[in-house]
DNA sequence: TTGAAAGCGCTAACAT
DNA sequence: ATGTTAGCGCTTTCAA
């Protein structure tokens, strides 16, 4: 249990007599140095256990190689696999991952994009909670790129995105839903101040509209992502003196917890109300019933989030934004 | 669009007269420094927008105040609670974290270990897939801390660990299982040679022995953790002449493969045969049947972990290793 | 109380 | 083909 100092370059030109910068080729390949030169240097690589200290090189290089993730709940497996997907790709690129959790957090996430500038990330993927404008134009200006992912910010072409098309989910969703024969539907929506909050009501608008189906405001209430509020607010819609027959729920854990109020209340799902949904993807395929959803191709998002941002680190040219609107993947179930 | 470069202390320093160091001093608070210029600095740094390059400071410092994880799938809800955990002590204590998934793939584990080294990670929190000992052995020489988690390396006292005891999880759920009237009880292990599968297995054997129930080579089956190998073994426990009436299975998605295929073929659980699990969480609460399950308790591995990390990095003296064994937590199902 | 200067480990331009 | 040297941005002795 020596605390052995570790091996610098010097150490390795010293012991070999070769200056340091000539050591440095020969690891890097990059110069003029002949073959038995860096044979040698490399086996004395080998057997002393050299580890090149990436701090000292990041801050020569002014490139720290590394991609932060803020996510707001990264046991959400929605964002889990979008890490997954994030990862992958920058592994395979060189670039290593930092990590926040911003709980849902607005002041966390302006603490974590704090973190981020001060190690001096190649990039920023971020899933925003709010608005955080001052802190996105501190990135800008340091010429950071950041892509988001989830929720996007207004104007959206003026940044890097990926998202799924949430207007068309939730209008295919209820009108899958109104096809089916059911025409009083209440929703749940997410904080209408997040895009993809706003935009899944929106698309449920259109398409109720569209369907001349009512919209009534007691049925429709506005939720903030997490499994309390279904609970609460399913509550409150079925308590409305003539409660919908179906109601589309705006993410996964409202969903769990609105499942979860209905059960408690003693009633079933679809018979008393039909319940649709997105994100619910169910690892365990366990469930019953099956809840009806259309979800995020999360880990394509996350690789897609990588692979755009690592292309604009690696241009030689400035590129236009790159706004990619994925489809969302329909999964039925019996909850309708 | 511009891309400004950044501020940094020197230019700070120019703009108020001031030297680099006294820049500085003002920023940490270390070191004597009059109200005045410190107010000054104060403000100056607050209206540029500096942003400290932490990578310089770690490379200064020698300590780049960050937390390295690696987990073997971050998509299991299991090791993303243990992140989770980890990152809300570490954030409180000032660290970063760098995270990595190896997928269970012992040779990305070994990069990864390798990055980690490279970025000097002031700890490591590591979930290991398998016999690593070299890199083990480079941190060790380096001094840079591991805590395991969830597979802990042998012998456990020399090193840093939290784990649950999987031997008493096992051995309680077996004897539940018992007491409810199973006696010919099969089993699918984890991979025998880490430690959770293996003590998992030891803790079902001593229960099973203890109450004279049979052990049958043709009930028990060795499998990864994967949903996979839960499918394909569960069919072959379940084709045998004469199969179990209770299957025990090692992880959550082994038991997700071993209930699809039991649904498949057309058995229901636990009327065909009785299931019980480990880590089988529920996010959804939807689950039918739920899963009787021993699980760890995932977010205080986490903290506990990085707890005892931060505790080692800052300890002024050397500390004796802490293997944290936490209690299992039983949730009861009606899957058997 | 403040400033000058060294140096953390590395890369790369320049010199030999 | 190899060596010398400057310098990335910061902290911290040491000197003024």
């Amino acid at each position: 249990m020596n605390k052995q100092k570790p091996v610098r370059l010097r150490d390795l030109a010293f012991e070999l007599n070769l200056s340091v910068s000539t050591v440095s080729r020969a690891m890097s390949g990059k110069g003029r140095i002949s073959d038995k030169t860096r044979a040698r240097v490399l086996k004395a690589i080998k057997k002393s256990n050299y580890t090149p200290n990436d701090v000292a090189r990041s801050l020569r290089m002014q490139n720290a190689m590394s991609i932060g993730i803020i996510v707001t709940d990264i046991t959400n497996s929605f964002f889990a696999s979008v890490i997954k997907g994030a990862q992958s790709v920058s592994r395979e690129k060189g670039y290593s991952i930092l990590l926040s959790n911003s709980d849902e957090n607005i002041l966390y996430e302006a603490e974590a994009m704090q973190l981020m500038l001060e190690k001096q990330v190649s990039g920023l993927i971020l899933a925003s909670v709010g608005n955080n404008g001052p802190r996105i134009d501190q990135f800008r200006s340091l010429n950071i790129p950041i892509v988001f992912i989830d929720n996007t910010p207004e104007p959206i072409t003026s940044f890097d995105s990926v998202s799924t098309d949430n207007h068309k989910a939730a209008y295919c969703l209820t009108t899958r839903l109104i096809e089916k024969g059911y025409r009083e539907i209440g929703m749940i929506t997410g904080p209408l101040n997040q895009s993809s909050g706003r935009q899944r009501y929106e698309g449920f608008q259109s398409a109720m509209n569209e369907h001349g189906a009512p919209l009534r405001a007691e049925w429709i209430r506005e939720g903030d992502f997490q499994m309390e509020s279904g609970m609460v607010l399913m509550r409150r819609i079925l308590e409305t003196a003539r409660p919908p027959r179906a109601v589309i729920i705006s993410n996964n854990y409202m969903t769990y917890g609105a499942a979860k109020t209905i059960k408690r209340m003693g009633k079933s799902i679809p018979d008393d109300v039909a319940l649709a949904s997105f994100d619910t993807d169910d690892p365990t395929s366990l469930s019953s019933p099956t809840i009806a959803s259309m979800n995020q191709p999360a880990v394509e998002i996350g690789t897609k989030a990588a692979e755009i941002l690592i292309n604009r680190l690696t241009a030689k040219q400035p590129l236009p934004h790159a706004n990619l609107v994925l489809e969302p993947v329909f999964t039925d179930g019996d909850s309708w």
